[in-house]
DNA sequence: CCGGACGCCTGTCGGC
DNA sequence: TGCCGACAGGCGTCCG
């Protein structure tokens, strides 16, 4: 589900709900997520004041006097910050209560996602350790994206989606970036101009840019903080619209698979 | 090191 | 209508 405009979504709503609150309980109704809920949750939060709230990746990191509390959506987790919440349903996980009443509530159906507690001597955590530069801060140059594709024979869809070049780009946002770049997929990363791979990252660049101001795209379960769909997903150029016209030239969009997933891309826009 | 495949888990959809 | 396989915003891990 969410890649980092839905994460980031998340985080512009959570973070104004929580900052400054303590968390008054926790209730974890179901501890298997991708790895286990922490057995001492409730201990190490309880009383405990959410001082920030950040994003690296795809990670949420809820800076807590004493540690951080790291969240992962998964391919289909939401948090949602409720007034009044109400009872739980189906696949509700981990409620986190604050002091002012509000409710901070986990959902995951497939629960691929993860709540783990970092603690100081943890850092650096090994999730977070080896992740490459954030797509939308001054690290993620055209020199980076060149470098470290040098030599590279992988496709360049399946090498942006990898972390540890640049985090955040998961399925639709690698699609519509290269879209955009008029790149195809399927091209071997090591083979692309630097003229191109600057084009390629400012699409990066853009694509997530504007699907942060529309609030992300969901296709299935993403809902933000307030319980809101996102708008990008109709915007997408290519994501998903495999058969129908390209919204830029009439041909039709073609659909192929690459590492075990769908990928999506005009065969006259993107050579 | 690199690249590719496999699970993890639930829900949904299309085909028979 | 029911069943079955394929597929879905991710990513750590294992294999060659």
């Amino acid at each position: 589900m969410p890649e980092l405009p839905e994460v980031e979504t998340t985080r512009r709503g959570v973070a104004p709900r929580v900052v400054g609150r303590r968390v008054t309980a926790v209730r974890v109704y179901d501890r298997r997520l991708r790895w286990p809920v922490p057995a001492d949750l409730a201990k190490r939060l309880k009383g405990r004041t959410i001082e920030r709230v950040d994003r690296r990746s795809k990670y949420l990191l809820f800076r807590i006097d004493g540690g951080t509390l790291l969240v992962h959506l998964g391919m289909t987790g939401s948090l949602r910050a409720y007034s009044d919440a109400p009872t739980r349903r189906a696949h509700d996980h981990v409620d986190l209560v604050l002091d002012d009443g509000t409710t901070l509530r986990y959902h995951d159906p497939r629960r691929f996602g993860a709540m783990l507690w970092i603690a100081p001597a943890d850092e650096p955590h090994p999730l977070l350790r080896d992740l490459g530069p954030e797509p939308l801060e001054a690290a993620f140059t055209d020199e980076h994206l060149w470098h470290v594709t040098r030599g590279r024979r992988a496709a360049i869809k399946l090498a942006l989606m990898d972390n540890r070049l640049v985090v955040g780009v998961g399925n639709i946002y690698a699609n519509e970036a290269l879209f955009r770049a008029g790149i195809r997929p399927t091209i071997a990363a090591g083979k692309l101009s630097r003229a191109r791979l600057a084009r390629l990252a400012q699409a990066v660049r853009t694509v997530l840019g504007e699907a942060i101001a529309k609030g992300g795209s969901t296709l299935r379960d993403y809902v933000d903080s307030e319980g809101a769909r996102g708008a990008f997903q109709l915007t997408h150029y290519v994501y998903a619209r495999q058969g129908s016209p390209c919204r830029v030239c009439g041909t039709p969009i073609r659909q192929v698979r690459q590492g075990q997933r769908s990928s999506f891309y005009c065969p006259t826009c993107q050579r």
